[in-house]
This record gives C-alpha cells, sequence and structure tokens, in this order.
DNA sequence: ATAAAAATTTAGACAAATCTAAAAAAAATA
DNA sequence: TATTTTTTTTAGATTTGTCTAAATTTTTAT
C-alpha cells in the first residue's frame, strides 16, 4: 500500500501536511515558499503526485492529502521524530542540533530499521521539542496545547512544546533558559507590541517578543 | 578538504576502493558490473570524478583514487561499519540483515554525527561480519588473516572475518553455525573441487565448497 | 463592470545520471 | 603480421527535478 518515493516526493508530502493542518487547500505559491523551489516547479510535482494519488489536485485550485499520502506524511514525521529522539537522548546532541540531521535520515525508508529504532529508544511518545511522535499505525497523539501568547497574567504554565523547528528559535529560547518543562509565569503585557515580560524557571526574569510567544506551546501548571 | 559529493558519486568511490585493493588501475568494466551500471555510464562519471579531482583517469586505460579520493572513500566506509555494528549491537539485527541497510544510512554525511556515533558505541575497532572500522582521521588496520581455503589440516583456527559482503554468504554460515569467533578445523581436503571437510565450534562437521572457503578468514587459535 | 494585481500554469531549457547502439581502440589469436 | 574479439568511448535519448519567461486564470481594487 506505501509506495517507494523519492527523497524529493518525501519533502513535498511532508511540506503539504505541515501546511494543511486546517483542512483548506493548500496553494501552490505556500508550497514553493515552504520547499524554497519555483512555483513552476511545484506544479509539476503535485500532478505527478496526483498520479501516484498521493494528493487530491485541481488546477488553480490547490491540493490535500488523500488518505494515503497522509499515511505516508506520518511515517515521514515518524523517522524525524524518532531520529531526533535518538540524536538527543542517546548521542547526545542538543535540541538545536538535531533537526538538520534528521532531515536527512527521515529517508532511509526501512521499515524494520524504525521499528528497532523505536522499540530501542523505549517508544518515546515526543520528540525533543515536545512534538508527538507518530505510532507505527500512524496514529499520533492530537496535542491542545495553548499559545503563551494566550494565556492570562501571573498563572504558572509548563513548556510542552515549540511551534518552529529552526535552529533560531532554539538557540534564543537556549540564552533564555527555556526549555520542555520550564515554568514560566507572565507578569506583564504590552499592548504597543504584544511582547512579554515573563518569570522563567521561578526565578529569571525576561522579555518575549510576540513572534516568540506564538511558537511556545503551554500546559496549566499543577 | 572534503568535498559535497552526491550519493551516486560515494557509490562509485566505494566501489572503485574496493576494487582497487592491489594498487592496479580498476578498468571501466569492473566497474560496470560492480555498479550494476552500463559501461558507458561509468566513462561519464570517471570523466567527472577526474574533474573532482577523486580519480586519476586516463582513457582506455583506468582509474585510480586519488589521495583525496582514498579519503573520501575510507569516510564512507567508516559511516557504513558503524552504522553496521550499530544495527547489530544496538537494535539487534541479524549480520546477514545490516549491510543493506547501512547502504542507505552511510550516505547521511554529518561528521559530528558519525563521530558521535563512534563515541555512543565504544569506539569499536570492527564491524559485525569482522572489517575494520576507520577512525576519524581515516586510519584503517591492516588485517592479515589467512583464508580457510590456504589453512592446513587438523589446524585449529578462529573465523575472524567474512570475505563478502552478501546475505546469501551470511546465511550459508547461519545454516551452518558458523560466526565471528567460531574455531575451525579441517579435516580433509578433496582436490576434485576444492571442497573441505570441516569440524565447526568443536563438534559440528559439515562441508565447504571452495567458493565459500575463499570468503571465510582466520586466525591461528592459540 | 473594468482594469490592475496576484497566483498559477504552460512552454522551453538545463543538469545529473542513466540507457542503447555505433564507433574506436586495445588485446588476443591465428 | 593480419584478423578477430574484447574493452572502452562517443553519440544521441530518456528520466527526474529544477529553472526562467510568458501566458492564463483568479482575485482584488477602482
Ligand atoms: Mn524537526
Ligand atoms: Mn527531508
Ligand atoms: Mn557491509
Ligand atoms: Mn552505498
Amino acid at each position: 500500500m506505501l509506495l517507494n518515493l523519492s527523497y524529493t516526493e518525501e519533502n513535498y508530502i511532508k511540506a503539504i501536511y505541515r501546511l494543511e493542518q486546517d483542512g483548506k487547500p493548500v496553494n501552490t505559491n505556500d508550497l514553493s515558499e515552504q520547499l524554497r523551489t519555483a512555483a513552476a516547479s511545484v506544479t509539476d510535482m503535485l500532478k505527478k503526485l496526483k498520479q501516484k494519488k498521493i494528493v487530491h489536485y485541481k488546477a488553480y485550485y490547490g491540493c490535500n492529502l488523500t488518505d494515503n499520502g497522509r499515511k505516508h506524511a506520518l511515517m515521514i514525521i515518524r523517522r524525524h521524530r524518532l531520529w531526533e529522539y535518538f540524536l538527543s537522548k542517546k548521542l547526545g546532541f542538543n535540541w538545536d542540533e538535531v533537526h538538520d540531521i534528521a532531515e536527512e535520515l527521515e529517508h532511509v525508508g526501512s521499515t524494520s530499521l524504525i521499528n528497532k529504532l523505536d522499540a530501542f529508544l523505549g517508544y518515546p511518545r515526543f520528540d525533543p521539542h515536545g512534538d508527538p511522535i507518530p505510532d507505527e499505525q500512524g496514529h499520533i497523539i492530537k496535542l491542545q496545547n495553548k499559545l503563551l501568547s494566550a494565556v492570562p497574567l501571573h498563572t504558572p504554565v509548563e513548556v510542552v512544546q515549540i511551534g518552529d523547528q529552526s535552529a533560531n528559535i532554539l538557540e534564543l529560547l537556549n540564552e533564555k533558559n527555556i526549555r520542555i518543562g520550564t515554568i514560566l509565569e507572565i507578569r506583564k503585557r504590552f499592548s504597543y507590541d504584544q511582547s512579554l515580560e515573563i518569570k522563567a524557571g521561578g526565578k529569571q526574569i525576561t522579555q518575549i517578543s510576540k513572534e516568540l510567544s506564538q511558537n511556545i506551546l503551554v500546559q496549566e501548571h499543577e
């Protein structure tokens, strides 16, 4: 049922999955930006993925993953996140170093490799950035975490997930001593630029931009 | 100093390294057989690798790795064998299952990944088939193991290396209960087809074809 | 409703790696 | 040495994924 896909096809599928989160069709330009390829190249690939029944696609309208396409996407994400966990927990990489390496490892397709890796790691359910890891059947935990930007003042919350994979954001969080598990509390909210002043880890006071606060996902503490 | 090479270029380099063992130039046809590509394709690639100073190449003569090319080859082999060791010792794969997966993993190029993997594994010096693993500088232990085919009668020897990576040979050895560390002793040698009758592991008697005996490498026991 | 702007597709080209068939060179044989 | 066989290279196509520029469709604004 699962086809053999090229490195490139897999990256398109992952990008479509990421952009599709709200069910609305994914447009060509957004995909071309995400993948940093020309829009014309995206059109070509969408025709090909339609042929292979990975996406639904109508010219000038956009695309969505088919059920089968979604299964492929979840397997790629499973591989990516298991490797990230391995790199972080077993090899000692920092959480801002694992993503780029996992981008390559995720394309090694052996199913038994991934299932044995999963067992070796003890069936972890979240990667180093708090993202849930799909299981062998492609089931994934649906998180309903809150954005830090939406948390009221003086309410202690725990960081459980980071909404952006880039090394840049993780470097900034390292600097501020914020990681998965850190307890945060908003002290002030500045309406001018929506920036926040927060208390991190029970003591440190730091400033958080609107942009950053929209990429830190939290749950209520206690 | 080390270039970024494509998946394909790396496979050519590995094949050249393998065929080059005696210093003589590697010919186009042998390479095309090894890689299962048309000879014409090999010619094209050799021109390209010459351009990149990976090989010395003269039309109608053959090719050899440059010093730089050899460094590349050793790094690819390092990655391959470290992954084989990981798959076998950490994930529990059999020794006849690891090669094909390592063929893919070896092309993930991150240097820090491989060095951290090496450390995590405890700096192993041999892969599951007894092949030496090059170190970070590309140094590799030069083994002087004997072929089983060259061992005299009634001399106990220990299996230390298998000279062929294919799953076929490893399946046959599994069947005969021969693995790295097994003690062998030749009981008879049949001049008709150079086959051997041997005692394996101190008890089991089994027959070994000439071909097989030329792919089992041993050292004197005690 | 028209015109302007934005998004998307088509057309045509290119680089990498491959192939088959034909030509050329080297090696083996008579 | 001359001829045949083998090896290797060249020539010309093909596939995959990419690009730019032009054409087309859809959306937005006047
Ligand atoms: Mn990631
Ligand atoms: Mn990727
Ligand atoms: Mn191997
Ligand atoms: Mn390989």
